[in-house]
DNA sequence: TATTGTTATACTCTATAACTATA
DNA sequence: TATAGTTATAGAGTATAACAATA
């Protein structure tokens, strides 16, 4: 069983490529990437957020993030500002035109997943429906696992 | 439904990193990355593979290939050959060392599974393990609809 | 002194275009 | 002429180390 899983974490490599490739080819205006498409759904999900609390839920280290925030930033699809709450913090959040892209964005890849489900039968479809939210779990508890070695490592 | 598919496959891609980030940790002697642990897989289950087949596996472009094997062969896990039905074609195939080291890879991973599988509850394991078939059947589907792509390219 | 974020630097992944060698 | 693969080049993603500004 195990196994299965980490073979599956490996396939989907190709997959998620795979839509993105496809989501920039029906949005050839802006050229997203993976990991920017990945943080633009997360502000527009959760508002605006810090450079840090974006790091974290992405599991990329801060100069990571301040580079993919600087080429969103260039497109025009978010922008910073300082937090009131605190000086050092900077809050990122999606302008108007990145909300209009993202509903493209969202348009495009649902197309795609519904014209592969329609393929698969009644059986399979309603088996990856049923495992959606213990496999949105088994991500949830990743991002908990995270924080806790974090503190571990600031103990020593 | 389709939203929700879409929802959980730009989730993953924290996940895929963060089960990489722990192979890493894991197995210091060789450092992997993704994409080189992917090929190293396809290439372990399925025998030597020519360059272009990797390519199509990964989707990804052949002057990537080049380099990730490239790599792969520094690192001493894979080698290649000619190919004894075509002159041009070139062969890859894991190396003594690499079969050693995936061994360890796949330690690593599985550990690092069942102990996230066993905080889930059996009715979450039970829909997870009865999702994988299904969730096997969509990743094939995409690498048909790929070569689909090529011969409508082709004809062009 | 500790935390948030940026800059500097280096390596990997990815693509397109141009090239070599073989079919 | 067409195909398999490499080289050249450029942009994005990633990390670590060093630094600036604020708490």
């Amino acid at each position: 069983m195990t196994t299965k899983v980490a073979d599956l974490a490996h396939r989907l490599r190709p997959l998620v490529f795979r839509l993105y490739y496809l989501v920039r080819r029906e949005t050839p205006q802006v050229q997203l990437t993976l990991t920017q498409g990945s943080v633009l759904s997360e502000l527009l999900n959760g508002g605006p957020r810090r450079m840090s609390t974006l790091a974290d839920l992405e599991r990329v280290r801060m100069p990571t993030m301040t580079d993919v925030v600087r080429r969103l930033e260039r497109l025009g699809l978010v922008s910073r500002r300082p937090d009131p709450a605190d000086g050092r913090a900077v809050l990122v959040e999606v302008t108007e035109v990145g909300q209009r892209f993202h509903r493209q964005l969202i348009v495009a890849r649902e197309e795609f997943l519904r014209e592969r489900l329609l393929e698969l039968d009644e059986h399979d479809r309603t088996a990856i429906e049923a495992a959606l939210p213990a496999l949105t779990k088994l991500l949830r508890q990743e991002i908990q696992e995270d924080k806790k070695e974090e503190l571990i490592r600031d103990e020593r």
